[in-house]
DNA sequence: TATAAAGGTTACTGTAAGGGGAAGGTAAAG
DNA sequence: CTTTACCTTCCCCTTACAGTAACCTTTATA
């Protein structure tokens, strides 16, 4: 089938499914004459794959390893294991920011009268040495 | 003073600096014999804010905004505010999404052996239609 | 004084993961 | 036969700089 329909079926964009093609991450063969990708239910497949792993937030390279290990039919789950614990401990460092900037400027917005006058603590803070 | 100097003084590197002239956000004027820019104690105050802003994950243009707003001595603090409620609300949003991610993810990994054999419900999940 | 080191300048490239659009070939429908 | 839809490659754009090259200026040292 043509990208179009390969990248409907696996819900992305045409343009991320080109992207794909052209990193070597899910590349199918291209006619000879008119250069169309020639997808098959199983690159279909593939695509599905990376789109949900994507949706998890996995990078593309990290994706091209999961992938890697999804055709590996010897895989070692504790492979897959480990990428998936990394992937939450950067999660956590994540949250663990954001909660402490949200902190702060909710802080900030909280001592702020929002009013007409100039005086402004968020600013003030902003400015602090 | 010189440009190293004035990043030093704002804890920023020379890089970010002169990124933040060319963008017309902190433009000292510059030596017409040498090029180099001269930076004054004011524009370290505003490298600082700066800084300070974009620790607190202000993008640039927000930086710009709550710049000309610092600089504005007769602004009105409801815009402060209004801009910091903003991003506080953006980080609401940030924070259940990835909360929301690693609910799944933990969810998996639990379920996943981490062993030497192939079955891995991780992958599975990755490849559920 | 010669020179080397430290600092300055512009300019180009690269990052992540594609989006947007141009120019042009192909296929299907009316 | 022509319009429309779909495909291709190619190039620029995004964020907020980092890295590097090539080259100039100032300062420190032998």
């Amino acid at each position: 089938m043509n990208i179009g329909k390969a990248s409907k079926l696996s819900d992305l964009t045409v343009k991320a499914t080109r992207y794909y093609a052209n990193i070597d991450l899910v590349k199918p063969k291209q006619d000879s004459q008119t250069g169309y990708r020639n997808y098959t239910e199983e690159d279909v497949l593939k695509l599905k794959f990376i789109g949900k792993a994507r949706s998890f937030n996995f990078s593309i390279e990290e994706c091209r390893d999961l992938l890697s290990l999804y055709e590996n039919e010897n895989r070692p789950s504790k492979e897959v294991k480990k990428i998936t614990l990394e992937k939450i401990y950067e999660i956590d460092k994540k949250l663990n920011d954001l909660k402490a900037l949200r902190k702060e400027l909710s802080y900030l917005a909280n001592n702020c009268h929002g009013d007409d006058k100039p005086n402004c603590p968020i600013l003030e803070a902003l400015s602090e040495k």
